[in-house]
DNA sequence: ACTACTCCCTGCCAGC
DNA sequence: TGCTGGCAGGGAGTAG
């Protein structure tokens, strides 16, 4: 499910639960994530307030009073379930209460946060490629997996002769050169294929081909920066797109999957207005691309 | 330095 | 009905 948008999606949805609240408890149910859990995950989270969320390509991160900051990322199949505790008895809260009060764990509840708010937030992640890690916040910069991530495609260092700059001299495609997460970070196979739509061009041509033989950005680039910022602010508009299954943190579904103009859309007629073509299904690099090939050049 | 391919894991669906 | 193969929103690691 999640590409930027999605992941914008689930970071609006725990703001209002964690920001500001402390970690009571935490349940390290199952710590086998895509990098195994620390054996002091837990500890390290307890008795600390969260003091912001913020997203970085489609890692979310925890500020943390401790100073560290909690980086996660939702993989395939992440998501996160949020549920209040019953208000009443006086609101003073007792050990051990939520036992009583929290729905039974759901299957692939991996790790399960108890706010001092009274909020339970749970990740959930069947394929298990999600990932939770800790770092110090002064080290943050340092991190390898945020390291080599390009720029934020909706931020203002993105632009088309950034984009054209990082796909100068490329010899992949283009699908693959934006899909390549130190090229533009955050887009995934749908928001890509989105894009090159928008953009109306091939996502099998060239990666170099929007950029001049300077490397300065040409008309193509231009395109695809536009259509790149369009369809991630569309579907963080609608609440990104749900698939599979749900994936705001209310358990409501996003919407943007109505809206998809290729994306799983193999043999139907292109929306383009005056295009007649039909969306077709490629195979690039393992992965579905879907486009069409007569407006798409 | 690039590029392409494999693998991690579970669930679901179409086809037999 | 049940099995099998293929496919799924990501990305790290490795081999050319």
């Amino acid at each position: 499910m999640p590409e930027l948008p999605e992941v914008e999606t689930v970071r609006r949805g725990l703001e209002p639960v964690m920001q500001g609240a402390r970690f009571e408890t935490v349940e390290a149910r199952r710590g086998d994530l895509r990098w195994p859990l620390p054996a002091d995950f837990a500890a390290r989270l307890e008795g600390h307030t969260v003091t912001g969320l913020g997203r970085r390509a489609k890692y979310l991160t925890v500020d943390l009073s401790s100073g560290e900051v909690l980086l996660m990322h939702l993989g395939m199949s992440g998501s996160f379930r949020v549920w209040q505790e019953k208000s009443g008895d006086g609101g003073a809260r007792k050990p051990g209460r939520y036992h009583h009060e929290r729905p039974q764990h759901a299957t692939h509840d991996h790790v399960v946060f108890h706010m001092s708010n009274g909020a339970h937030i749970a990740f959930n992640d069947p394929r298990r490629f999600g990932s939770m890690k800790l770092v110090a916040r002064d080290q943050l910069d340092q991190e390898p997996l945020l390291r080599a991530l390009g720029p934020e495609p909706l931020g203002n260092a993105f632009d088309a002769a950034m984009l054209a700059r990082a796909c100068r001299g490329k010899k992949t495609s283009l699908k693959a050169a934006l899909s390549d997460q130190r090229v533009v970070a955050g887009l995934g196979n749908i928001y890509v294929c989105e894009a090159l739509w928008r953009a109306r061009l091939s996502p099998k041509r060239r990666a170099s081909t929007i950029a001049a033989r300077a490397g300065e950005p040409n008309e193509r680039a231009r395109a695809l920066v536009d259509g790149i910022r369009d369809v991630l602010n569309d579907a963080i508009a609608a609440g990104g797109s749900s698939l599979r299954d749900h994936k705001r943190t209310d358990g409501g579904l996003g919407l943007f999957q109505h809206q998809f103009a290729v994306y799983d859309r193999e043999a139907m007629r292109c929306q383009r207005r005056g295009c007649g073509g039909t969306i077709k299904r490629i195979v690039q690099t393992g992965r579905s691309t879907f486009f069409c090939p007569v407006c798409q050049r």
